[in-house]
DNA sequence: GCTTTAATCAAACGATTGTTTAACTATTTT
DNA sequence: AAAATAGTTAAACAATCGTTTGATTAAAGC
């Protein structure tokens, strides 16, 4: 059997999906650096050769879902289409992402709710470039485009929902006999549209309602 | 200043509150065992001494907030209201768990999406537990009691929205300029309930057009 | 008051952490 | 072909990891 290490994508690459991997079943912070140069099958110094360091590793994991994140809702809310329709296929999007990258996704959502000291301005600096587009996107969707308390409780339900699947994943087989293959994305993606979309519309309504008794 | 140590709770629910509130905001693997006996006020060997190593602490928290939850779980279930009331108390008594008991529900949430080798058997029996738990709930709610594939989609779903305010939080206040008081969480409370209600009928009304659909 | 048990401590254990160094090979550039 | 750059390596770096030891003090049992 002659060696396919030529047919081996490149080395770094190697290292940022060996490190998503382990990242995403461990942990950051569990995951030493000469674990993850074992399974990319490189020397170890060749972290901190490409990456500066194996944070260097999880802000290129995390710009890159935010990369993917961004380009979904830039496709969506360019076609024309009604409100709704536009939710509908955002969530679509973001579920066929979380299939394709499922990994890379995991590991940004889990690692959000902690604070790192060596994380801290990384995240200050992420979190400031999406704020903008996060606030276009209600607009566009038309829920509650002025009301910051509302949009500050419906953006991280709606987020959350959609990934929820894979916040539970090692837990959903143990707990389910199911075969989570194509078929079972489709329902996931159709279930979670259907909840988050009559929700919306539930909360919209006690959102006017709200208003009319705050007398406004 | 006389020393307030004989007010001082025992040392080990220190090392415990110590060690939720570093886990909270970094995560268990990213937190020594020195830097929690610090804060806890306690030697070092303490945490040997009463949780028998770190995984020990993470255990225990973990355990208290499935009791904590079972206990909701009881009480709710106990009372003799429709579904869809159950339902709504449910949810803010767990929006109430979470604000009183913040940092373990956080530690327990967060956590879950990991796998490390020294939990595995303890995760499994903790799931073990909390099956039958999970399934009669569905029952009780009325909710696709006997659909697996619904069930390990709207079980995960139902929990990640009641918790998202939590996996978001330190993003939250960065994002959105507001005051997170006790009116915020009772709006929070209100509006998740709503959009979890709304959306469950939604999700009804397709489970059974689905049904029809495929000949049953 | 003696003995036993529980609790606490400083110190040291070996193992592992992320990173750096300096030598080396391979590839480009000139 | 010579020089320069890029890529890769084993080894060592200091720092920190979780845990254990053995001595010491405090509390409880009799």
């Amino acid at each position: 059997m002659p060696k396919d290490e030529t047919q081996e994508k490149e080395p770094r690459e190697r290292i940022l999906e060996a490190a998503a991997t382990l990242f995403s079943t461990k942990g950051y912070a569990a995951v030493g650096v000469r674990e993850i140069a074992e399974l990319a099958n490189v020397n170890v110094a060749m972290i901190s050769y490409y990456f500066s360091g194996k944070a260097g590793i999880l802000k290129e994991i995390v710009l890159r879902y935010f990369d993917s994140i961004k380009a979904i809702y830039d496709k969506v809310l360019a076609e024309n289409y009604p409100p709704e329709t536009k939710l509908r296929k955002i969530v679509d999007e973001l579920v066929e992402l979380m299939k394709n990258k499922t990994i890379f996704c995991k590991v940004a959502i889990t690692e959000m709710p902690f604070d790192l000291p060596e994380f801290a301005d990384f995240k200050a600096e992420v979190a400031r470039r999406h704020v903008e587009y996060i606030k276009l996107g209600l607009k566009v969707f038309e829920i509650f485009p002025e009301n910051q308390k509302f949009s500050s409780i419906i953006t991280p339900a709606a987020l959350s929902l959609i990934f929820s699947h894979f916040l539970f994943y090692p837990i959903i087989p143990k707990v389910w006999q199911i075969e989570i293959d194509d078929e079972y994305y489709d329902l996931y993606s159709k279930t979670i549209s259907t909840l988050l979309l009559d929700g919306l519309n539930g909360v919209m309504k006690q959102f006017i309602n709200n208003k009319i008794e705050d007398g406004k």
